[in-house]
DNA sequence: ATGAAAGCGCTAACAA
DNA sequence: TTGTTAGCGCTTTCAT
């Protein structure tokens, strides 16, 4: 067996209570006994056992996280944010991948709900009373997605989606068609909403490149000389598709997404997107993650996302 | 406080030892006993405590993944698969990215090893030595590694990279170069010995996009008819340099990576790479744990690659 | 400032 | 087949 705290407190020649106090709550030893105490657990590697510890204390000193899709770079991105963060507080990171699934979701955070102290749910599906119900079941953060009561973070599509449409309307675009996510994810109706009635609005489809590349068969079918994507999964998806059909973008078709994703810069034309600060988010959730768990109130936290033209977007054709 | 134990018991009037084993050793108990027991589970529904139950059996039930670079789309694919399989078994999985960073990589294995049953290592930037000391402290499955005694999943970089310059040559190509990763990766030293001394060789590049950037710079220099990336993201980066500088792939220059991560498919032209069986491999080093922690003997498995012709290679020019 | 002792919720001998 | 009991390793009163 490992080393425990009695082979520490013999060394020592203290009783465990000082141990655990010197590890623990430092201001309560004396520094000097302290300091052997800290030199043997060193010296003899140890390493207090967490089942023991959150046995007692409730805490388990770990956090979930589930994603819809880890495929998709914008989560793998907030994942990291959410590593740092949990990092620096000593906190282990469980992970999720629902597959796009609303039920495997609800699953996924109430196996998680057991075993750690709280969880980050990212682009939900579920409905908002769901939501509420795992709440209760354990401290909740969502991202990218708001539900009364509970703590969020939110990288403002609607926003984006203003200038994103401000965007296009500068370059003489009047006839723009929007290919819709899930119809349960609510960024995609907060983008839709952002929308208003201005576009089209197709959906819904998987947000992924193959739905982009579906969603692209129908848009052309409207005759818009410009395609907006729910993300930009999507509108990859989009491009290759024009490309396969030779629809020049951006000279006959422009086309959009949102993220801002890594690829959005490689693909070809270089995709006008949404930034969203990812990381950023996912630290902000440990952050408010740890109010939560201190007994705080939960807190809404709302994050700006800025455009980012690039190559594939430009005035629309002469007609 | 959450229901216990006693509650059941208490409900079901039995001892806590019968609660225990209707749940845990399901054989031990009467039928009827046994249905009551459930029963009463569901009905008030109780979930074991994991910290107490672990603080006796010695296992988490937790698993722990460290790969180092979480936005290359090529390990969250290895971590569907991890996932896959350990959520089949009850197990939920750690994650940690080490951002290629052999130091930070240590750290974290050895961090996690204390709260979880064993962990797997992808693709490792450490010594031998440190991976043999790791491995005496936890269960370890390496993936894309191989250290004598230690566990390890194999996705075939040097049978792949043959046929790589099998497919080049047959196309006519002499004068390559190899674009290398990380000289402390392991598969990029296989990569390259699967080259012999038939290329050109360049390297260390960081294994992302600016990295092959940066390499295709050097590469250019070389009059080398092909660039073999050590992954698609350097691939990547190597086609958006080539593009910047109007250098035509494949009419100049053909461009290979390895991974076959999604965006391979999407940029243009789409990439000539490797298919790496990621997923399974990932399933395969669950595998592998389990028969760890089954004192089962330390096992090596190696998975196929395949070569996937695209649009990024063609013949040579005419000289 | 330190120690003794109780007990967190559970499993695993050992008895019956 | 079931119950009793002794801890797993730690934190935390309560004494001293």
């Amino acid at each position: 067996m490992a080393v425990t705290i009695r082979d520490v407190a013999r060394q020592a020649q203290v009783s465990v209570s000082t141990v655990s106090r010197a590890l623990s709550a430092p201001g309560l030893v004396k520094e000097t006994t302290r300091q052997r105490v800290l030199e043997i657990v060193a010296r003899l590697g140890y390493q207090p056992n967490r089942a023991a510890r959150s046995l007692i204390t409730g805490r388990t000193g770990n956090l979930g996280i589930v994603v819809p899709d880890l495929l998709n770079p914008f989560f793998p991105s907030v994942l990291r944010g959410v590593q740092t963060r949990a990092g620096e507080a000593g906190t282990s990171v469980f992970f999720c991948d629902s597959r796009e699934d609303a039920d495997t979701e609800a699953e996924l955070v109430r196996t998680m709900a057991a075993q750690v102290d709280g969880v980050v749910l990212c682009a939900s599906l579920l409905s908002d009373e769901t939501i509420v119900d795992l709440a209760a079941l354990t401290p909740l953060v969502l991202i990218n997605r708001i539900v009364p009561g509970v703590s969020s973070v939110l990288m403002d599509s609607a926003n984006g989606m203003d200038q994103m449409v401000t965007h296009l309307e500068s370059l003489g675009h009047k006839n723009y068609v929007y290919l819709g996510g899930p119809a349960a994810a609510w960024s995609n109706n907060r983008r839709m909403q952002g929308l208003a009635d201005r576009a089209h609005l197709l959906g819904s489809f998987d947000p992924n490149f193959n739905g982009g590349y579906k969603a692209a068969e129908q848009a052309l079918k409207t005759g818009a000389t410009a395609f907006i994507a729910y993300n930009d999964l999507m509108a990859l998806g989009a491009l290759a598709h024009l490309a396969a059909n030779n629809v020049k973008v951006p000279d006959e078709i422009s086309v959009t997404g949102f993220d801002d994703i890594l690829y959005a810069t490689m693909c070809s034309p270089a995709l006008t997107t949404v930034h969203m600060p990812t990381e950023t988010a996912g630290e902000a959730a440990v952050d408010l993650l740890a109010t939560l768990l201190d007994g705080g109130p939960a807190e809404h936290r709302e994050l700006p996302t800025t455009l980012v033209p690039r190559s594939s977007t430009a005035p629309p054709p002469q007609a």
